[in-house]
Parts: structure tokens; sequence; C-alpha cells
DNA sequence: TTCACATATGAGAAAATGATAATATGTACA
DNA sequence: TGTACATATTATCATTTTCTCATATGTGAA
């Protein structure tokens, strides 16, 4: 996956794989699968997810940024804190695929 | 994505995270979208699989070899020809998932 | 066996990716 | 205002990925 900006300029528009392997691409690494499990069950802050997947904030701030650009969550301020959820419905369900695929 | 071996023995056994980030990362690329495309509506040879993804045979020839490591398709062999088609019925669906999330 | 064709493989370059440290920004509160 | 805490950003490095060229292997037919 590429940076969002860059990537439209390179690549011929309206490429139909390139759109589709980058939304799998997101799905493509572990520490944002990590991030999205843990906001299966509800919003929670930035350092909360830091805990919960192991990883420094710096790089849990570099994929909520990612997964934010994606629309695959959201963030909302309150107070000090940050609060991130998942932003798309479907989310969930192609997690789910993944799961399923991994437990055969 | 890495090797398959390499992967296996670098990361802990049994990481959940890992096996689904590597699941999604087969569909992370669009030659491989491109190559499981064509297959969809049937097996075909490598050449004509190279002719329709627009890409030289060396290229399709690596990439469907990682295809087949992680049993997306599978090979048969016809005298000189080998042919390749879908080794996986929940390919498909996976597919669309995506084409639906680019449709939007 | 030799030739022509189909496919696979190995090595290397270029680009993308993910992690990190250091630093910047934003917010609440004394 | 200043300080402490929460989060974002920037720069950099190591690793991984993809593509391509050159070459190897496998197959059928002459």
């Amino acid at each position: 996956m590429s940076k969002k900006g860059e990537m439209t300029e390179l690549k011929h528009e309206h490429d139909y794989y390139y759109d589709m392997a980058e939304f799998f691409s997101i799905f493509a690494d572990p520490t944002r699968l990590k991030i999205l499990h843990a906001l299966l069950d509800g919003e929670k802050c930035v350092k909360k997810i830091c805990e919960i997947v192991g990883l420094n904030q710096s790089t849990c701030s570099h994929q909520l940024k990612i997964l934010r650009q994606y629309k695959v969550v959201k963030a909302k301020r309150e107070g000090k804190f940050i609060r991130y959820s998942l932003d798309d419905e479907h989310i969930k369900d192609l997690i789910e695929v993944g799961e399923e695929h991994i437990n055969e």
C-alpha cells in the first residue's frame, strides 16, 4: 500500500485492480489487524490501543493514520484523549472472513 | 507477505494476526488480482494469462507460484501447457467483497 | 537426439513498507 | 503562563516486495 496522494498520481486513473489491492492491503498487516480487533468491542484511546497491541505510541499512531485515511476507523477528541472506533460496518465482516480462513 | 518458510521460522508459532495478514496479503497486489480475475471464468494456460494481465512471462510465473503456495490456484499439466485454475471456492466471494468496496 | 515452445527459477535493482527515536502539536489544569 | 500528559509528525533505517533479465527445465515432435 502506498500513500494515497502519490499513488493516485503514479497509477492510471481509475485503475480497478490497484484500488482493490490497496483495499486488501489495509488488512495485510498484523499491527493494523490487532488494532481493528481491539476496536471490535468499542472505541478506545490511543494509549489503550498501544497497550493492547504491544507496540509504541509512534507506531500505533502511524497505523491509525492509515486506517483513518482509508476510512476504516474514525477518531473523535474528548478532552485530552482521542478515541478511535470502527468507521465501516463491513470491516467486522471482512475480519471474520479472514478469521474463518485461518481457523480451517 | 514473506516467503512461507522463513516466515514460519521467524514469527511466533500460531501467531494469529500474522497468519491473517498473510492471508489478506495474497490479495493485496494488482497483478495477482488480475490473474485471479482472469481465472474466474475458467482455467487458462500461463501464456494466455500473461496476455490478459499484460505482463511478461516471468512476472506472471512468479505470482502464480505465490498463488499456488497459498493454495489459491492450482496447476495441471496438459502436454506442453500448464493450466491454472482457482483452487478455493471462497476466493470468488472474497474478490467480490473487494469489488463491492471499490464500486462504492 | 535436436529443435522449438511453454513454463520456472535465480539474481539483482528499485520501490514500498513498517518500526523507531526524536520532536512537535494540542489540551487541561494549576 | 507554565507544566504534564496525549497524540501526531518527521526523518531514517532495515526489511520486504515486485519486476525484469538471463537462464534453466520440461515437453512434444521431427
